[in-house]
RNA sequence: UGGGGCGUGGUGCAACGGCAGCACACCAGACUUUGAAUCUGUGAAUCUUGGUUCGAAUCCAGGCGCCCCAGCCA
C-alpha cells in the first residue's frame, strides 16, 4: 500500500484542510487537554492520537496542557502519570507543555473587560437558586435580581472574590447572555467559582476563585495560537459559547470540531467507576492488566503499535458507536505475531514417559525462534525422558475430530519426535497421573524419513530442565458488552477474569524481564510480569491465539 | 411537546448525483513441524414515506428511532 492511500481520511482531516485552502488559517496546531484527576484509558488514547496524528499529518505541532481549572479534584501525581502514558503511547509534544493554571493572571483580566463590557456580572445568589432559576428544557430561565448590579458593584465584588473575602459557594461570576436562550449552555453561564481550600497543586493559595471549563478552555486555546480545538460529541452544545466568549474578548478564535468518543465493549471507560473498581479491590490497581487503562494494557502485554493501529481502524465520526474488542484483540495479535519469539511453556501439566528413551539422556533440539523472522534465529531446548505436556493434548476417549495424543495414536512433539501413546497410569481417584508413550528415533527434529504423517504436533518442556512458572490467565472484565448500563456495573464483573495457573517453561524463559513479550506456542501471547522472581517468573496473558478446536469442540457440546 | 447531533451488512468505517466497498466477526476450503500464521471463497447493509433527477446512500420535505444538554464537573 502506497503511502497516499494509507492515508486516513475523515471529516476533520478534510475540514483542516479546507481551512488551510481557505486561508482561515496558515497553519496547524492541536492540543491534548487532559484533567490531571485520574489515569489515561484507552477512550484517552483515541482523542490524544487524533490530535497528535492530524497535527503531525498537516506539519503542524501539539501542546500539551494540563486542564486544572479544579484543585478540588486535581494533582500532581496524575500529571506525571498522564505524561508517562502519553509518551509511552508514542506521543510527542515537543516540549510544549502547558497548564491552564499558566492563564489564570490573564483570564482575571478578561474577566473584568467582560464586566466593563455589561457582559458579566457577580451573583450572590445560592447554587440552589441558581438552578431552580435557570429554567428546564422546554421553560425559559428567570433573570437573576443581581443581574442588572453597576459595573463598579460587579467590579468591587469580583476583586474581594479574588481577596477571599467571600465564603465557599456564596457568590459566582456569570456571563450575561440570555435567560431564555433554548440552549441551556448559554442561560448566562458560570464563569468563576470561589474554592478556598485544598490549594491548587501549582498555584497553592495564590487564587480563591477558579474558572470554569467554559469560561477557560477557548481562551487558553486562543492565546496558544490553537487552529484546531478537537474535542467529543458533548461539547458539541458548547461551542457557541466557545465563539461567544472569544468574539466578545475580540481574540483569536480557534476551530472546534467534535467527534464521537471509543466506546469499546466489555471495557470500563468511566474514570469514575474505574475508580471504584479500583477502590473496591474488585482489580488490583490502576494496572490491572484487565483494566483498559493505558497502564493496565501494557502491563498486560499490549503494545503501542497494536493500540495506534486500533485507532487508525476505527476511525474519526460522530455517530455514537459500540467497537468490538475483538477489533483490538486482532490488532494486538497481528503486531504480536510479527514480533514476538516463539518460545514452549505447559500451563496444565501432564506427565508423559517415554519408555523407550535412555534412562539419564539428554539432547538438545534445535528451534525457530520467529517464523515470521528469519532475523529472530533459533535457539537449543533440552529433551529427555521425562516431560510435561498440556493436559488438552491428551485425552482417554477422543471425541470426533481430535487429532492429538490418546491411546494408540501418534503425534509430532515440536522439533523433537514422533510419539505414540502405549498407555496411561491413573491414582487411586481414576485421574490421569502419568501417560506412557514411545518415541521413534528416527524422526529426529519432527522429521520421519519413511514420510509418513501425523495428524497433530503437540509443544512439550523435558521435566528435568524445565523452570517452574506462575500465569495469569485473563479474560474479559465484565459479562456484559455494556457494564456502564443499568443500575450496578460491579453485577456484571466476570468471576472467572483472572485465573492463576502454575506449570512449567523452557529454562531460556527464566531470564525473562518485566515486559518481555513472548508467543508460548499454540497457547498465546504472554507477558513477563512485573511480580516475576528469578525463581518464579510470572506470565501475563495478553491474547490468546485464534484457537479453532476450541470452536469445534464448543459445536460438538 | 426547547435546543444540538446522529441513522449504511452482526460491529466499525468508506462511497461527496453514476456498478454500495474495506476491516473485524462469522461460515466453507487450501496449506501447515503452532488446530496459529498465510491464502482462497461464501453469506450479509443504505431507518421510513414521498419529492427532484435519465439516475439518489448522497439533494429536498415529512415521519420514526437513538444520543447529548437543566454542575458553582470537565
Amino acid at each position: 500500500m502506497s503511502p497516499e492511500e494509507n492515508k486516513p481520511t475523515d471529516f476533520i482531516r478534510e475540514a483542516v484542510a479546507e481551512d488551510l485552502k481557505s486561508g482561515r488559517f496558515n497553519y496547524v496546531r492541536t492540543r491534548l487537554p487532559p484533567e490531571p484527576n485520574g489515569y489515561l484509558h484507552i477512550g484517552h488514547a483515541k482523542a490524544f492520537l487524533i490530535d497528535y496524528l492530524i497535527a503531525k499529518e498537516f506539519g503542524g505541532e501539539l501542546n500539551l496542557r494540563f486542564d486544572d481549572t479544579n484543585p478540588a479534584k486535581e494533582e500532581t501525581e496524575y500529571v506525571e502519570a498522564i505524561k508517562e502514558d502519553a509518551r509511552w503511547l508514542g506521543i510527542d509534544w515537543g516540549g510544549r507543555e502547558f497548564y491552564a493554571s499558566d492563564y489564570f493572571d490573564k483570564l482575571y483580566e478578561w474577566a473584568i473587560a467582560l464586566i466593563k463590557k455589561g457582559k458579566a456580572y457577580v451573583d450572590d445568589q445560592t447554587a440552589e437558586q441558581v438552578s431552580k432559576s435557570r429554567g428546564t428544557l422546554t421553560e425559559a430561565g428567570v433573570e437573576s435580581p443581581f443581574r442588572n448590579r453597576s459595573v463598579e458593584e460587579n467590579l468591587d465584588l469580583l476583586e474581594r472574590m479574588k481577596k477571599g473575602e467571600f465564603p465557599d459557594g456564596s457568590r459566582i461570576l456569570r456571563a450575561r447572555i440570555d435567560m431564555a436562550h433554548p440552549n441551556m449552555v448559554m442561560r448566562d453561564p458560570a464563569m468563576y467559582r470561589i474554592i478556598h481550600e485544598p490549594a491548587h497543586h501549582r498555584t497553592g493559595n495564590k487564587w480563591c476563585i477558579y474558572p470554569l471549563y467554559d469560561w477557560s478552555h477557548g481562551q487558553n486555546d486562543s492565546m496558544e495560537g490553537i487552529t484546531h480545538s478537537l474535542c467529543s460529541l458533548e461539547y458539541e452544545i458548547h461551542r457557541p459559547l466557545y465563539e461567544w466568549f472569544l468574539k466578545e474578548l475580540g481574540v483569536f478564535q480557534p476551530r472546534q470540531i467534535e467527534f464521537s468518543r471509543l466506546n469499546l465493549t466489555f471495557a470500563m471507560m468511566s474514570k469514575r467507576k474505574l475508580r471504584k473498581l479500583v477502590e473496591m479491590k474488585i482489580v488490583n490497581g490502576w494496572d490491572d492488566p484487565r483494566l483498559t487503562t493505558l497502564r493496565g494494557l501494557r502491563r498486560r502485554g499490549v503494545t503501542p503499535a497494536a493500540i495506534l493501529d486500533f485507532i487508525k481502524r476505527i476511525g474519526v465520526a460522530k455517530a455514537d458507536s459500540w467497537i468490538d474488542m475483538a477489533l483490538l484483540d486482532s490488532c494486538v495479535r497481528e503486531d504480536l505475531n510479527k514480533h514476538s519469539l516463539r518460545r514452549m511453556a505447559v500451563l496444565k501439566p501432564l506427565k508423559v514417559v517415554i519408555d523407550n528413551y535412555p534412562e539419564g539422556q539428554a539432547e538438545e533440539m534445535d528451534a525457530i525462534n520467529n517464523p515470521e523472522d528469519p532475523g529472530a534465529g533459533a535457539r537449543k531446548i533440552p529433551f529427555s525422558k521425562v516431560l510435561y505436556i498440556e493436559q488438552d493434548d491428551f485425552r482417554e476417549t477422543p471425541p470426533p475430530k481430535y487429532y492429538r495424543l490418546y491411546p494408540g495414536s501418534e503425534v509430532r512433539l515440536r522439533y523433537a519426535y514422533f510419539i505414540k501413546c502405549t498407555h496411561i497410569v491413573k491414582d487411586a481417584n481414576g485421574e490421569i497421573i502419568e501417560v506412557h508413550a514411545t518415541y521413534d528415533p528416527a524422526t529426529q527434529g519432527g522429521d520421519a524419513p519413511d514420510g509418513r504423517k501425523v495428524k497433530s504436533t503437540i509443544h512439550w518442556v523435558s521435566a528435568a530442565h524445565a523452570k517452574q512458572a506462575e500465569f495469569r490467565m485473563y479474560d474479559r472484565l465484565f459479562t456484559k458488552e455494556n457494564p456502564d448500563e443499568g443500575d450496578d456495573f460491579t453485577a456484571f464483573v466476570n468471576p472467572n477474569s483472572l485465573e492463576i495457573l502454575s506449570g512449567y517453561v523452557e529454562p531460556h524463559l527464566a531470564s525473562a524481564k518485566a515486559g518481555d513479550r513472548f508467543q508460548f506456542e499454540r497457547q498465546g501471547y504472554f507477558c513477563a510480569d512485573p511480580d516475576s522472581t528469578p525463581d518464579r517468573p510470572v506470565f501475563n496473558l495478553t491474547v490468546g491465539l485464534r484457537d479453532s478446536w476450541a470452536k469445534i469442540e464448543k459445536k460438538q457440546g
